[in-house]
DNA sequence: TCAGCCTTTTGACCTGAATCAAAGTAGGGA
DNA sequence: TCCCTACTTTGATTCAGGTCAAAAGGCTGA
């Protein structure tokens, strides 16, 4: 039993050289010895619980967080008091870059399950950013990206029907599931209908009858958090695409 | 007349130094010879009249462009043809940094009158910043503040009523107007009621609807692109604060 | 095993904003 | 000057999704 603990830890704290998110974390497109050198100033404590804060809206700004294993949302509180959940975040991606701003963070995050966290002391990354110009490129890269997600995002809320809003939602998942070696078709929903609504804004019922809806139609399997695409076809068909279809053959990352 | 026009276009090829934008913009928070090291590398060219791509869609990512007078809208084209409103641009903001990350623009950016730009070459912004410290904090900041800005609207166009958007929005414009030293109760909009309504994924009958209901109410008094506020209170009253209010007395930023 | 709680589903109804339609109104060009 | 076009306003109608309500599973812990 201590036995398995402390594997587990030790398989927690690999070092980003040897970790298999390399090629969708900060380290991506890195030389080694500069791997080495960001891996020096990661921190690597122990895993969160489900419903740990990893920080909380308001508490002052120190580290940028990736998530190594399991998923974390973020949120604010509406002035009615609920709360508004403004991303779901998987394996590779990055927290806390709203923060760099104004020095505090602008939301709460908390894991939706048992999470593993790699902690980067902000100070230290800019330093070893202006030392090392493709981690500085690498950083703009990052920051860019959150950028033109959040504005897609914008154009997914902003001009659509709950119909492509869950469609666009389970699409999402798949293809981030699919590029962290999870099946793109099958997958658990670490997070309630309520906070899928609150997240696409929509009531919950909307989500459930969606996913019903779907169920009916053959395009998914779903049973309760248990999702399978059955037909990929047709929810990609029911999403609105960019019409710049230029971009769609530039980046394949994140 | 060519006097005239000499005059003008010397008034555009102010330098940073001497730049009224000079707090809002990058420059802010670098040391005089450091401004003038970023001052070499922006170019100025002849202002854009009113419908003048500044760039589009699709177009290989060179430059970030600071407006630096007029204004300027960027947007989408939606699958259906018609365009879809991102953001409106006013003197001392950034365009373009949402295209850092995969090397081409996501958006188009067009005048919305007449519009002085200053264009910075990014590679030669990236060498720059390896070498000034502060000119990468303040990039870092800047990539953040439009994360966190969009954050917002997110949360505006989420959770919200017409009401409350088009409060917001003229809210917005009226504080971005002060800071750059115009009247926040007094003046024009560059937009149409479509742009507007585009912008906060309103119809337009709802944008021009709720101008005329706030006018009855004696909030505003709006004649065609002609805005006067008549009672910001009220106006204030309308939106949704968010609840971390720590947020508000923490950065005094564009 | 059962009680109690929480999440999810399903149904009925209502409402805010979209859509459709048409009438003003301003500004630019011949 | 007047016309033409584009923008704005206003009214009537419709409908997607929210809200309210209640039932039905699952899961936890005693």
């Amino acid at each position: 039993m201590a036995q398995k603990n402390v594997i587990s830890l030790d398989k927690i704290k690999v070092a980003c050289r040897d970790c298999s998110l390399s090629t969708l974390c900060l380290p991506m497109g890195l030389r080694p010895d500069d791997v080495d050198r960001l891996d020096a100033i990661v921190k690597r404590n122990r895993p969160l619980q489900r419903g740990d804060h990893l920080f909380r809206a308001g508490e002052a700004f120190r580290n940028l967080y990736v998530v190594k294993t399991g998923a974390v949302k973020t949120f604010t509180q509406t002035n009615e008091g609920d709360e508004q959940v403004v991303g779901f975040h998987l394996p590779g991606e990055v927290l806390g870059l709203d923060a760099i701003q104004d020095g505090q963070h602008g939301c709460s995050a908390r894991a939706l399950e048992t999470t593993a966290i790699c902690e980067l002391p902000f100070d230290r990354l800019e330093d070893l950013s202006s030392n090392i110009p493709s981690l500085q490129h690498q950083m703009f890269r990052l920051l860019s990206k959150e950028i033109s997600h959040e504005a897609e995002m914008m154009a997914l809320l902003g001009r659509s029907t709950a119909e492509e809003r869950v469609a666009s939602f389970l699409i999402s998942l798949s293809e981030r599931f699919k590029r962290r070696g999870f099946s793109a078709t099958d997958f658990f929903l670490s997070m309630s209908r309520q906070e899928i609504g609150s997240y696409l804004d929509l009531a919950l019922e909307t989500v459930s009858r969606l996913f019903t809806r779907f169920q009916d139609e053959g395009i998914l399997k779903v049973e309760r958090k248990h999702v399978q695409i059955l037909d990929l076809e047709r929810l990609n068909g029911m999403v609105v695409h960019p019409t710049n279809v230029e971009r769609h053959h530039a980046n394949p990352s994140t």
